[in-house]
RNA sequence: GGGUGCGUAGCUCAGCGGUAGAGCACUGCCUCGACAUGGCAGGGGUCACAGGUUCAAAUCCUGUCGCACCCA
């Protein structure tokens, strides 16, 4: 068979992939263990970035490896609606056809929204395919699903007849351009220049208060001013009254510790309508709450006439203007600040009080922070239970409502009075409202609907039919590990186990496995602003999937950001390659690609040795992946399949398949081991070696199919991986030489090796066409070294080595190299000999250090003396 | 201001009580029938600094300096 060149990665991948999904490779095989894992649904407007790419190559490593061990496999897919972000790409769509959504209707939009999902809705499906994500598929779910829309229905009605859910008048991040609440995290704190202005507010004739502030326009809703009480420079007013400029009332000045004497003038304003803290000094004071904007923060009719209607930045230009001709601006102030900002809007959120449905999350965090202090669920790393401890602890309630059509309504009916029945159905709250009456009365629903996140919440058993009762719940809640980025630990970790808790009552996930963020080579994060963005899809189709996954693998050490480059992902190319060039040399050679062999009648020493090399790589991998340990992952394959298997095992090979004793054995041996790899190395490079599977070894059966064997030696195959590692070292030591030398390997050589220990001896005497193979030298000499001048040297612990060197090379510079050498060890062994003669260290050490020590130092002195011998000869 | 990490080879980072490792980069040699996206070999580090604990510290503790991120 011609083998390809290279492995045409731009076609086959997506040949490869889209027969495993006509195949069903991607659905749950019946078996004894469950594993599964719930994909936090992405948002079905996203396309896929960096952070996609890594999170999503994490969890396919995770579910293809235990595929492949054998359990019963669900990767839930899907997305969700993403109410803003959608309604804003379907309004930005309509609003080039001239079209306002407020014209439109409620009804129709929703249609084309609707439409919109359905011709380029969720992309990024097709994206994840292209990374070789290996969900299922058949079983997407969407958040608008008419499923997933009653579990949204029942979890409110639940948890409103449970008290959890209320309704309430509070402040809430109000976005005057999208004219919707929305939560504390999609508030974007932005830290930028800004003013802090000094005003007098009068308190008699002779004496005023200074009170200082960021927002001079909101003091049309003033209420009071408010001291710290231990403030002396103030205690004298506390309980007066001082007169409100422009506005021109007389408001309390109280004493409350908010009022920090170190900032500012040490008086505050107090405006409880418009900040979170002056709400809370509002409250303990007993404070009138007077709301001054509309929802677009423009001045309502609470302020003076001249005010209404005007913006809070014109109408802040207008008072400093009128404060300044009052004489009352004492000064101004550049000072550094944090704004918030909608992070879909970009504009600055305004705090506002209005009527919005609320979630009691204090109660709901409960259950999953006992649930984590007891180990139910565990994060990886651990640190970042702090992190979660830290938000849960201090949980605010969460505003669940926003002013949208796309979403899920709220499923809440209103009575002509305004009373509420809060049902399943309009049906059901039809009834309702009967009983209530006693006769039908028109009802109207709730014109608000949920926050996405509320439906997402629910995701870890909505997706598998709750509250239908099914085998997939059963089986597959809780999901073994949630796998997400530390930025989302508040979105996804902490409101899915609030949810799946309370109505599962268990967390919905064992593990909770929180990986870093990307950013570019120089650590910056990424962004559009920064023109650093590293697309995935472009390094796809420039260096393939699997090198992109692989790149990512191995850069991923847990704790630290990954600084990406393109200059990384061109150097896992060459990987990609050598493992295409190993499967290309094992054809040649005829290798036996079987699934299966005897270990017993394996009788040559590198294919014992080799096996042994596969088996301590496979059990690494095994831990590794428990533990999350990616990068390790990465590092143990790439170690074994280049180095031991290609670099040593090939090389050494070579010469089997042209020996009729040793062909066959050979010919088994290396085509079982390599497709052992590929069964490894296919989590994270599933494209590559599915192609080189159905080439080489099985064209009916997918490797991605494959189980892993449980490499379980019977034999002792110890001794030949000891034994090899002699031949390598007597190997590397001679190139060695020849290096440091120059000896050119046109120029042939021999060696004489000095082994002393008979079982060595002999061992080494099977392999010398092996060494001086690859040695490139005329022969090996087993004898004594006797006095030979003009020779180079080198001691192995237990072999000496000579190579002849007469005519070749001057020794004087290998006698130098003797000397150093003695020096070097002599300086370790007196070390190790002051450690080993302290009677503290042989007294308190434990005895397993102290016996390695002094086998060391053995070594040590044996070898010092065969470099003295050697010396001596030459001298 | 509060919190969480991090300072180890030129770069990116492992190691986290027993005397320093990897990948890339660099240097030299090599077209030898798998692979130049390759092979062989090599140079390079008082493990940020200062104290302390210990028989033993890159590793544990304290402090200092520097950097990053999160929350106010």
């Amino acid at each position: 068979m011609e083998f390809p060149k290279f492995f045409d990665f731009i076609q086959e991948e997506k040949k490869i992939y889209s027969k495993w999904e006509k195949e069903g490779c991607f659905k749950p095989v019946k078996n004894d263990l469950p594993y599964s894992i719930m994909m936090p649904p992405p948002n079905v407007t996203g396309s896929l970035h960096m952070g996609h790419a890594l999170t999503f190559t994490i969890q396919d490593i995770l579910i293809r490896f235990h595929r492949m061990k054998g359990m019963e496999v669900l990767w839930q897919a899907g997305t969700d609606h993403a109410g803003i972000a959608t309604q804003m790409v379907v309004e930005r769509q309509l609003s080039e056809k001239n079209i306002d959504r407020k014209n439109l209707g409620r009804e129709k939009f929703i249609d084309k929204v609707w439409e919109w999902k359905k011709e380029s809705g969720g992309k990024i499906n097709n994206q994840l395919r292209r990374l070789g994500a290996s969900a299922d598929w058949s079983r997407e779910r969407f958040t608008m699903d008419e499923g997933l829309s009653k579990a949204v229905r029942k979890v409110f009605v639940d948890l409103y007849n449970d008290g959890i859910i209320y309704r309430d008048k509070r402040l809430v991040n109000w976005d005057p351009k999208l004219l919707t609440a929305i939560s504390d995290l999609e508030v974007e704190q932005r830290e930028q220049e800004g003013s802090l202005w000094h005003i007098k507010y009068p308190i008699d004739s002779d004496n005023f208060i200074v009170v200082a502030t960021t927002r001079p326009e909101t003091m049309l809703g003033d209420s009071a001013v408010a001291v710290h009480p231990d403030d002396s420079r103030y205690k004298r007013f506390i309980g007066k009254t001082c007169k409100l400029p422009i506005i021109n009332k007389l408001i309390p000045i109280i004493a409350d510790e908010y009022a920090d004497p170190e900032k500012g003038s040490g008086a505050v304003k107090i405006t409880p309508a418009h900040d979170f803290n002056d709400f809370e000094v509002g409250k303990r004071h007993k404070l009138k709450f007077i709301n001054i904007f509309d929802k677009f923060a423009k001045i309502n009719s609470n302020a003076p006439n001249r005010f209404i209607d005007l913006d809070r930045f014109a109408a802040r230009k207008l008072i400093l203007n009128e404060l300044k001709e009052l004489n009352l601006l004492v000064k101004e102030e550049k000072q550094l600040m944090v704004l918030p900002y909608g992070d879909r809007s970009g504009v600055i959120i305004e705090p506002w009080l209005t009527d919005q449905w609320f979630c009691n999350a204090k109660k709901l965090s409960i259950n999953p922070i006992k649930s984590v202090k007891n180990g139910h669920s565990k994060f990886v790393p651990k640190q970042w239970e702090k992190t979660f401890f830290n938000w849960m602890e201090n949980i605010q309630p969460w505003c669940i409502s926003r002013q949208l059509w796309w979403g899920h309504q709220i499923p809440v009916w209103y009575g002509p009075d305004e009373k509420i029945f809060v049902a399943l159905s309009e049906g059901e709250a039809n009834e309702k409202a009967k009983i209530h009456y006693g006769n039908s009365e028109t009802l109207k629903q709730d014109q608000d609907v949920l926050d996405t996140w509320f439906s997402s919440a629910l995701w870890t058993f909505s997706t598998l039919d709750w509250p239908d009762d099914s085998y997939e719940l059963k089986r597959f809640y809780p999901g073994n590990v949630l796998v997400t980025g530390f930025d989302i630990i508040f979105f996804w970790v902490a409101r899915m186990m609030m949810m799946g808790s309370y109505f599962m009552k268990k967390t919905p996930f064992k593990d909770i496995y929180i990986h870093p963020l990307i950013r570019d080579e120089k650590g910056q994060k990424m962004s559009k602003s920064k023109g650093n963005i590293i697309d995935p899809l472009d390094l796809l189709d420039k260096y393939g999937a699997d090198t992109l996954r692989f790149t990512l693998t191995a850069l991923l050490n847990p704790g630290r950001d990954v600084k990406l480059s393109e200059n990384r992902v061109k150097g896992y190319k060459s990987f990609s390659n050598k493992i295409w060039n190993a499967a290309n040399f094992l054809q040649i050679n005829k290798s036996n690609f079987v699934t299966y062999i005897d270990y017993d009648v394996i009788k040559l020493d590198v294919n014992k040795w080799i096996i042994k090399e596969l088996e301590l790589t496979s059990l690494s991998v095994n831990e590794y992946m428990k533990k999350y340990l990616f990068h390790e992952v990465a590092n143990t394959l790439y170690h074994f399949i280049w180095h031991t298997f290609c670099d040593w095992y090939i090389e050494f090979i070579k010469s089997d398949f042209v020996d009729d004793n040793k062909s066959s054995e050979t010919r088994n041996v290396s085509g079982w081991v390599f497709g052992e790899i590929l069964k490894l190395i296919h989590p994270t490079m599933p494209f590559l070696s599915e192609q080189i599977w159905q080439n080489l070894y099985d064209k009916n059966n997918f490797l991605m199919m494959q189980k892993f064997n449980q490499i379980n030696i019977n034999k002792n195959f110890n001794e030949s991986k000891d034994n090899i590692q002699k031949i390598i070292d007597i190997i590397s030591s001679v190139r060695n030489v020849r290096a440091e030398l120059k000896i050119p390997y046109k120029t042939k050589i021999n060696i004489t090796l000095d082994i002393q220990n008979e079982k060595d001896l002999k061992f080494i005497q099977k392999f010398d066409n092996e060494i001086i193979r690859l040695l490139k030298i005329n022969e090996i000499n087993f004898e004594n070294i006797k006095n030979q001048k003009n020779s180079a040297y080198v001691v192995l612990s237990e072999i000496s080595l000579l190579i002849p060197l007469e005519g070749i090379i001057n020794t004087n510079k290998e006698l130098e190299k003797l000397h150093k050498k003695k020096e070097s060890e002599t300086e370790k062994f007196n070390s190790l000999m002051t450690k080993i003669e302290n009677e503290d260290f042989v007294q308190k050490a434990p005895s397993h250090v102290i016996d390695d020590f002094k086998k060391q130092a053995y070594d040590l002195q044996s070898s010092i003396e065969k470099i003295d011998q050697i010396i001596n000869t030459i001298n």
